[in-house]
RNA sequence: GGGCACGUAGCUCAGUGGGAGAGCGCUCGCUUCACACGCGAGAGGUCGGUGGUUCGAAACCACCCGUGCCCACCA
């Protein structure tokens, strides 16, 4: 026996904690992650991954996409080795993201606890410790994804504020504003207090609340009133106008008169405009167009003033008049209920239900306010990306996300670029000092064009999602043509979650088709949100979140890998520990399954120290037993199924399809069946069964590694045998897909050993009731048909001692019980001890149970409607079922 | 308000037109010479409800009840 093989014995369990760094120290030492920039991306396969942030450490999302992708690329780094000269390239495109508002907060955050404010430093200082931190800590979730084992190209890891990429950011910048697309503008925005910047609609998360909603009364000049209802009465010091709809025929004579704010004496126009709804509340509004996106509108259709109280430090302007001014919003809100009760104006309160904007970065409640921000007009740039989608060019998996993206698309609204941070890409844009022109350049004008006076560049960066919707190609090293871009792009598949279908997913496929004529890839997948166990999100805050690394830690990556796509579904679905537990076991068994093989076939193999021997056992196994026969059939099918699978994004299915033939049928049955076959050996070397059990452990490992890396490499390295050209540096992780080439289909085999299994599980099933004990050694008759080549395994899997003679007696003596099995009957001669009292009870349930079906399916048949509209094969089965379960009642 | 899902064994989920399944948990038995992270055998289900389509429904349709998510500018 070799050493290796030495040191395999005394392994009875596979410990990830020990083995998994080893393997991940040879795959990286190899290379093999790392994809030439060659040939064309028709030929190749390539993923982006979707950058995680600086900031993040891995969480159970990061976790389920990187095992799905890592699945994906494995898989096709397999399925391309060996398939051509020079084979194809399989890249996992790899890098970060400089995640504008997140990073700039938690470097805010720990410089705080410094005692230091980012203004002290200064801009220049301010980013330079930034990307001091992203020295430091910016790694992490690398790191972590390596842990996971996931295969990316470590080699060539991009940041999306590298300089290289920052001249991408800025080239589409500056092409876009010339085409117009991209503007300045004085519009009402999102304004979030907390990070004191301007943010997208899509960052605004809507939540329910109770609010108290007040009726105020307004006095109209000339007399009368009218009676406005608001749950933000502060606002009300910026109110310019009153509203009410042109058709209410109640107010008809109201519009054009004047109305008098209370607490202010602010003269406001009452106007008509078709925003108001006549049957909400008294049908009469107030307008503040700098604190409300509705207001803002019906503003501009009327030229109304402007008045902003509300500042963008969330505290109250001098607008706001001098009681007011300076204090927060919420204390505002309190002050102003408080005078205008003093003055009688509050005509109802109520309590009120309604949703309210909350910053998804800082958890602030949004300000709308006015503010000069610069926009990107978004209709064109959609109307080719709903197209590819809606022709199926860029395919959307699940496919009930493609509805939802179409329409999202087709209500495109302006995107709000700008962001009031330090920390992203400066905006290319350059104001002139003395004459106030507009440059907007890629390289920065030393002094005005036009009058030659100095300039400034605006202050502002670019929102994230801009620079990370060029990803896919901006990574590739474009504008340049290079070989990187030629070999990879477009990408094959981006796999995401669904939340940022719209804020990435859309834009990216936007800006791929503006910038290089093509989609960024050919398909996208949308995974499934892992929930918390109790059906919660998974939140820090929260406390419901689970940290990956720490389970594998625990159980290994190969086991959270497993755990998390055999979770996975087509919705959202709940973290299952039990998951993970299997794929732990899964590999566990499979290394012990490899292991006893292998020793054996050391055995097999008739001498103890020539490890080259295994490479000169028969390539292809020449199976002549209906065992082997079997089990290279059910092969082919868990090959194809898995292959299947996982190209058509069906990883819970690959995943136990793969744990059921591993346990079920090479484990249970087949190592189980041919246990006698490798003691016999032992005395006479059987190379045929050796060739077999090397061929079938070889395709199982390789079809597993995709889905448990790591556990199946280690087992490679017993498992190879050094002579396939494939064989890339000696590791699974190159070498090639199982081909079903040479694998029959092989219906006899199949239905003869589907009979073993069912006569064998009735048998133990038989066993258990009558109390025999595992080493009691049963005497038995077998009458029955079909058992020609499973008659051995039969027996010695059901513990039986199976003897010839006659129907109805042996040496004199009568069958004491019969067991029915598919085919016939096993008689059951003398045994001492059994309960045969429960047995007949078992038989007796059996029987009842039998006669039941019977009665069903005779029903079936009995019905006309049945016989002369049912398929005819259906027919003809429910026919062949009725005669099989006759016959088995018969047995009984 | 609009849209998309989901409700199957104690738990987490498969199954989407012809005999109710898996993993875990539970019960019983087993130191059977790979694995006790193991092996064998069991118990456990009016497939959310009602109605319909069909020879036949867990699956298809309608409505109802319950749960979740996304989108949306009614103060």
């Amino acid at each position: 026996m070799s050493e290796r093989l030495q040191e395999l014995e005394d392994r009875t369990r596979f410990d990830p904690a020990e083995a998994e760094p080893r393997v991940l120290a040879r795959w990286l030492d190899s290379g093999l992650f790392h994809a030439a920039p060659e040939g064309t991306a028709e030929q190749n396969y390539s993923i982006a991954i979707p950058p995680p942030n600086i900031t993040g450490s891995l969480h159970m999302g990061h976790a389920l996409n990187g095992s799905i992708q890592d699945t994906l690329i494995r898989y096709h780094r397999m399925s391309a080795a060996g398939s051509g000269s020079p084979a194809p390239q399989t890249k996992w495109i790899l890098g970060t993201d400089h995640a504008g508002i997140a990073t700039q907060a938690q470097v805010e955050k720990s410089l705080r606890k410094q005692g230091i404010d980012r203004h002290e430093l200064g801009r220049e200082e301010f980013t330079r410790r930034v990307w001091e931190w992203r020295e430091h800590y910016g790694h992490t979730i690398v790191e972590q994804f390596k842990r996971l084992g996931a295969s990316c190209d470590y080699e060539e890891e991009r940041f999306t504020l590298d300089e290289d990429y920052h001249r991408a950011v800025v080239q589409v910048f500056v092409e876009l504003y010339e085409q117009g697309c991209i503007y300045r503008d004085r519009y009402i925005v999102n304004w979030d207090p907390g990070t004191r910047s301007a943010i997208s609609d899509l960052e605004v998360e809507e939540r329910e609340e109770t609010d108290t909603l007040y009726s105020i009364r307004y006095d109209l000049e000339g007399g009368g009133s009218v009676t406005i209802a608001t749950v933000r009465p502060e606002t009300l010091l910026a109110d310019t106008a009153v509203a009410v709809n042109p058709h209410d025929e109640r107010y008809r004579d109201l519009v054009g008169r004047t109305a008098v704010l209370p607490l202010v004496g602010r003269h406001l126009p009452v106007i008509a405009d078709e925003y108001v709804k006549s049957d909400f509340g008294t049908g009469q509004l107030k307008v503040t167009p700098a604190h409300d996106p509705n207001d803002f509108e019906i503003g501009r259709r009327h030229e109304l003033d402007q008045v902003s109280v509300v500042g963008e430090d969330g505290h109250m302007t001098a607008e706001a008049g001098e009681r007011f001014a300076g204090l927060t919003v919420a204390a505002a809100q309190k002050a102003v209920v408080q005078a205008l009760r003093e003055e009688g104006r509050i005509v109802a309160e109520e309590p009120y239900r309604h949703s309210v904007p909350y910053s998804h970065r800082s958890g602030r409640r949004i300000e709308p306010l006015i503010s000069l921000q610069w926009f990107m007009r978004m209709d064109e740039l959609a109307a080719p990306a709903i197209e590819v989608v809606r022709s199926g060019a860029v395919r959307i998996v699940p496919d009930n996300h493609r509805r939802v993206y179409l329409e999202w698309m087709e209500n495109i609204r302006p995107w709000c670029l700008s962001r009031q941070l330090w920390w992203g890409h400066r905006l290319p844009v350059y104001y002139c000092e003395v004459c106030g022109e507009t440059h907007v350049a890629a390289e920065a004008p030393e002094r005005c064009p036009s009058c030659g006076g100095d300039v400034r560049q605006d202050e502002d960066v670019l929102d994230t999602w801009f620079s990370s919707a060029l990803w896919p190609f901006a990574t590739l090293g474009w504008p340049k043509d290079t070989p990187e871009l030629r070999a990879f792009y477009p990408t094959n598949v981006l796999s995401t979650a669904r939340d940022i279908l719209f804020l990435w997913v859309a834009r990216m496929i936007m800006m791929g088709l503006r910038f290089t004529g093509r989609p960024p890839f050919q398909e996208v997948y949308i995974h499934s949100v892992i929930q918390a166990p109790d059906g919660r999100r998974m939140s820090k805050s929260l406390g419901t979140g689970i940290d990956p690394v720490h389970e594998i830690d625990k159980h290994g990556a190969d086991a959270v890998r497993f755990g998390l796509l055999a979770m996975s579904s087509s919705q959202d679905v709940r973290y299952s520990a039990e998951k993970v537990q299997q794929g732990q076991a899964l590999a566990n068994k499979l290394f012990n399954a490899t292991r006893f093989a292998l020793l054996r076939i050391d055995d097999l193999n008739g001498n103890p120290a020539r490890p080259g021997e295994l490479a000169s056992l028969p390539r292809t196994p020449t199976a002549s037993t209906v065992e082997d026969r079997w089990i290279l059939s059910r092969l082919r099918q868990v090959i194809a199924d898995t292959a299947a699978r996982i190209e058509s994004y069906d990883f819970s299915h690959a995943a136990l399809g793969l744990y059921d033939f591993v346990y079920a049928e090479l484990c249970d049955w087949y190592l189980e069946i041919v246990k006698p076959r490798l003691a016999a050996a032992t005395q006479t070397p059987d190379l045929e069964l050796a060739a077999t059990l090397l061929y079938i452990l070889r395709a199982t490992v390789a079809l597993a590694h995709p889905i448990i890396p790591f556990v199946t490499e280690e087992l490679w390295s017993y498992l190879r045998d050094g002579q396939d050209p494939d064989d890339r540096e000696g590791l699974l992780a190159g070498a090639r897909w199982p081909s079903v080439e040479g694998l029959k289909m092989d219906a006899d085999a199949e239905i003869e050993m589907t009979r073993l299994i069912e006569a064998v599980t009735i048998l133990r099933g038989w066993r258990n009731s009558v109390g025999a004990r595992p080493g009691l050694i049963v005497a038995a008759r077998l009458r029955a048909e079909g058992y020609e080549s499973t008659g051995g395994a039969l027996a010695r899997l059901g513990r039986l001692e199976l003897q010839d003679g006659d129907a109805g007696q042996i040496d004199g003596e009568a069958p004491i019980a019969s067991v029915a099995i598919p085919g016939g009957t096993l008689e059951v001669l003398a045994a001492d001890g059994l309960d045969l009292a429960a047995a007949e009870q078992r038989r007796a349930a059996a029987y009842a149970k039998l006669e039941g079906e019977i009665a069903r399916v005779q029903g079936k048949l009995a019905n006309a409607g049945f016989v002369e509209k049912a398929p005819a094969d259906v027919v003809a089965g429910e026919r062949e079922k009725l005669e099989r379960l006759q016959g088995e009642l018969e047995a009984l």
